[in-house]
DNA sequence: GAATATAGTCAAGCAGCTTGACCAAATCGT
DNA sequence: ACGATTTGGTCAAGCTGCTTGACTATATTC
């Protein structure tokens, strides 16, 4: 593959990856979850399963601990998640998602599904599926960075 | 496809995407290009061909004017870009890459290609291709925007 | 030829991140 | 067991890249 087909192919995935994070983004909005930035979504995903500790949360998106947790305190603030004792630690606060933080999350996935079944009707369904696991098979496991 | 498998298919797009991004810039820096950022390689994307204006510029990176016009300052400062007068317009002056820019476009594309190759040792060169005709086909056309 | 729109810059302000310093709890080493 | 070190978290200050607002100069419209 040629560098100008290498760059073609990163130019595409980086415009549809941008692409995505608007329309989820959007899709969030428009479902009422106001004072959101795309950020949080990566921050919710971590939290999402079991809640994570400040530090956990800045790995996973690849800040300072500071910057998570201010980040966290602004959701906080505005009644997505709240601090736990944690139950291991004394020094650490679990983060946990609040019923309000779940139901965000619940129309992101609703976003993203919609934003997928837009690609489904260019490619198809089984087209879909092949680029699925063709992503995920290249798809990194460190920490969610911008695109830029 | 269920919620869910959309959300991880965003989720491998994204980090694959911001990893895409993180390489391209270590290659670039590797190869001795300092001082730029991720940014600043979408800039040269729209001034390769035959330079822009700062409006067109900040039309495709979806930031205003202002803060196109401060990117290219900068780039102009460190030599990758130069301001031409415009032909057909007084008021505007075309933005070029100069040599050094030319080179740094160089040195990213290569730096892309490495990258992608690290997936076509996964995938398989059939693989990679068909990834980049579907990835292309739902590939938007507006301005390139920061994956969050 | 006056009114309006467009290209670009200057200036000020803000939001989100960083570095640096610090405290409290946990873990390590002897 | 206990001092030394590491780890989780916050506070404070500062920087950078972006925004909004105001303005000048050239183009375009009627």
């Amino acid at each position: 593959m040629q560098n100008s087909e290498a760059m073609a192919l990163s130019a595409a995935l980086l415009a549809t990856a941008g692409e995505l994070t608007q329309r989820i983004h959007e899709g969030v909005v428009a479902r009422g979850f106001e004072g959101l930035r795309p950020a949080h979504g990566f921050a919710f995903a971590r939290l999402a399963p079991d809640g994570a500790t400040v530090t956990d949360l800045a790995a996973h998106l690849g800040v300072t601990k500071q910057a998570a947790s201010q980040l966290v305190e602004e959701l906080v603030r505005k009644g997505y998640v709240e601090r736990r004792p944690h139950p291991d630690d004394a020094r650490a606060r679990l983060v946990v998602l609040t019923e309000l933080g779940w139901a965000c999350t619940r129309a992101a996935e609703e976003s993203a599904a919609d934003a997928v079944r837009a690609w489904a009707d260019v490619l198809g369904e089984g087209e879909m599926r092949a680029l699925y696991t063709r992503l995920v098979s290249i798809a990194p496991y460190g920490p969610i960075r911008p695109a830029w």
